[in-house]
DNA sequence: AAAGTAAGTAAATGTTTATTTACTTACTTT
DNA sequence: AAAGTAAGTAAATAAACATTTACTTACTTT
């Protein structure tokens, strides 16, 4: 048997997240992205059923798993409140910042109806991404350091805020002053945490 | 001369957020659109002159212009800042759980590459969007009640969690349990206030 | 080294797409 | 009430779409 080349695989990843990020997810077509990938269409279609196939696996197998990678490295879910928090936001500031194709998909999640459905089911199915850091909320209740709260109602209160700022990040890449720097990431950290933790 | 027909007009741009919300950006045709509102194709192009011109239009004038409304409706920029925060907080839940289908639309702006361009061309050309609030935030900054951070910065630590959350109270709709109700986003609103407060 | 096989290609499939053409309707102006 | 006109329609256009067909390639197994 003639074997799978898996630098053709990865370059349909990659191409992929290239044009949604520069085109959109509305102006991706599947002779676009053969074509740009140098790539049969049918070559495609050999790992993945359809284009809603794809999309979903791109967006749950290959995107979410390296971001949550990335998010949770050298994090410990018995971690002290602020510096778990901390280094969340330093690492998903880091791994965005250097993954802006994977964050365009990241952001589509919220919006197209295919993506959202799939995470949710994905998150029943395969249990809950970002487990660890659900397992720090709740510790940190117990121990009453912080308060009550559901924890999708903790997860938007600590982290929305970071991705808005990713966002920022990259609209003023193309003007000349930067303001969103590690520095800033940090400050609005601990802007967040103060707001969160009890007195 | 024959007068248009307003009610076709805003047939047009109730059922094209109808299937933006329901099937997605990347689901919607013209002539699925010209179908669904009982208009000729054609119809659609008298008034806009591409499908980009109709998205950009219907985002931009029609969508973000009356969820501005919205968000400002009672709000007065000399507020006091927790008053006017709350203010805000309150008016934006009430105003996107009453209008779902425009909230889908204004997630799409934070991904799709159109109507982000167009958020902020239009953000320049024609004066900041939510102006009040830029000016409510200098003001606070001014009297040292605020920390003197950008006036993006603060938009995203004051009110980006919040547009997380309505997403929440959607996903909980179809669910046995209420978590998101106007008592939790008044706590959450409380909460980002006090991170944002100087002491 | 020959046979077997899945990976891969190029071209074709039928459908859907955005937009236009050719025409009709319904109203205003005279 | 007749003429003029933009609004509106139904059907057509050409391009692009997702997916498949018919075929070739390159490797493994024997």
């Amino acid at each position: 048997m003639r074997p799978k080349n898996l630098e053709k695989e990865e370059a349909i990843r990659t191409i992929a997240l290239q044009i949604i990020s520069d085109e959109g997810l509305e102006n991706l077509s599947m002779q676009k992205l053969a074509k740009a990938a140098n790539v049969s269409p049918r070559t495609i279609y050999i790992k993945y059923e359809s284009k809603e196939d794809f999309l979903i696996k791109l967006f749950i197998d290959e995107v979410l798993g390296s971001y949550e990678k990335g998010v949770l490295e050298n994090f410990d879910e018995n971690m002290d409140f602020s510096e778990g928090v901390k280094k969340i936001w330093m690492n998903t500031f880091r791994y965005l910042i250097h993954n802006r194709h994977s964050f365009a998909l990241l952001q589509y999640g919220k919006s197209s109806p295919l993506l959202n459905k799939a995470f949710q089911k994905a998150n029943i199915k395969q249990g809950q991404f970002f487990a660890p850091i659900h397992k720090f909320l709740k510790m940190h209740v117990a121990t009453g350091s912080i308060r009550d709260f559901p924890s999708d109602v903790h997860r938007a209160l600590l982290f929305s805020p970071l991705l808005d700022l990713v966002n920022e990040y990259f609209d003023y890449l193309e003007r000349p002053e930067q303001i969103i720097t590690e520095k800033m990431i940090s400050e609005c950290c601990e802007t967040v945490i103060k707001g969160i933790l009890k007195d």
